[in-house]
DNA sequence: TACCAGGTTAGCG
DNA sequence: CGCTAACATGGT
């Protein structure tokens, strides 16, 4: 893998096949709710104040962007590519486990994307009890009712017809956004009892923010050991195991994280005898579960 | 129409 | 403790 520029000075990733970064794996498999397909091989997403645009070519294993070449940090973070997974994959003894490994080569180029903690949070609190197109939506709107315009790099010169969405162009609202919108948020954002939680955290968040002002609440929950971590998720009102166990993995990139949720019951009722144990999936056990997710949920076994 | 969706809470025994 | 009804909303 490396980076370069084309001729108009925009970011690309050189010599990256679908088995390190798969752009269709990882932008739908339910890790994140903020990306959009453009057309078969263009993706757009908003990440942090900017809307990105990445176009992978499966033959020529590259992926353009429409970010400037400064950016190439971000992007790296962001798709966690400074990390090889297989190293930790290939140490785990799988023998009989037929469905971990046959999930393992179906949901390989899926990542562990590094996304914004409080976007995780709010996030996975509006997953509970709904389904992911309208897990979609519900955000969409959020953004739109609360948040700010975001950024477009390069934005006339993307290459392929001029192609974006000109809905949904907005940042993730900060907790003071939406503390400001609620009245909105509850009437028009189809979060149902949801919404309550998600008012009741910025609330929370933001008065929090007041007090300490040098360091935010994210800034200092990301420095906790992960047992502290947990303990807190669990104390937020909305937030049970299974939620908390996504904002781990998904938030705070804490990769041991195994989330169970209706599929994954499902997953070890057939296959475990009702009984799937995390730990032997090691380390990466969450990313495990993604391979897992994806396998099930795509082929509808 | 009844049931389901990347669950959690509150209230019961 | 463990068990379970109720929770809003939109799609099928």
């Amino acid at each position: 893998m490396r980076l370069d520029t084309d001729n108009k000075g925009r970011l690309i990733i050189l010599d990256i096949d679908e088995n390190t970064l798969s752009l269709d794996k990882t932008l739908d498999c339910g890790e994140t709710f903020r990306w959009y397909k453009l057309s078969s091989n263009i993706w757009q997403g908003i990440v942090g104040n900017q809307v990105w645009m990445l176009k992978q070519d499966k033959k020529e294993n590259t992926i353009h962007t429409n970010l400037n070449f400064e950016d190439k940090a971000k992007l790296l973070e962001y798709f966690d590519l400074n990390t090889d997974y297989n190293i930790e994959i290939n140490k785990l003894n799988l023998n009989d486990d037929n469905f971990a490994l046959e999930s393992i080569n179906c949901g390989k180029g899926i990542r562990i994307l590094k996304q914004d903690l409080w976007e995780t949070m709010v996030s996975f609190i509006i997953s509970q009890r709904n389904n992911i197109p309208k897990i979609k939506k519900s955000i969409v709107k959020l953004c739109d009712v609360a948040g700010s315009s975001a950024e477009v790099p390069n934005p006339e010169k993307f290459g392929m017809p001029y192609l974006y969405r000109s809905e949904s162009l907005m940042m993730f609202p900060t907790p003071e956004q939406i503390v400001k919108h609620q009245k909105e948020i509850r009437e028009n954002c189809s979060l149902g009892y949801r919404a309550d939680y998600i008012i009741k955290l910025a609330r929370d968040i933001s008065l929090f923010n007041q007090r300490y002002v040098s360091k935010t609440y994210t800034e200092i929950l990301k420095t906790l050991p992960s047992n502290k971590q947990m303990e807190v998720l669990l104390k937020i009102h909305g937030v049970g195991p299974k939620v908390a166990n996504c904002i781990m993995l998904f938030g705070l990139h804490r990769l041991e994280n195994f989330p169970i949720d209706v599929w994954v019951e499902r997953i070890s009722n057939t296959y475990y005898k009702g009984n799937i144990n995390p730990k032997k999936y090691g380390k990466y056990s969450g990313l495990i579960q993604q391979y897992m997710f994806y396998n099930i949920r795509n082929n509808k076994i």
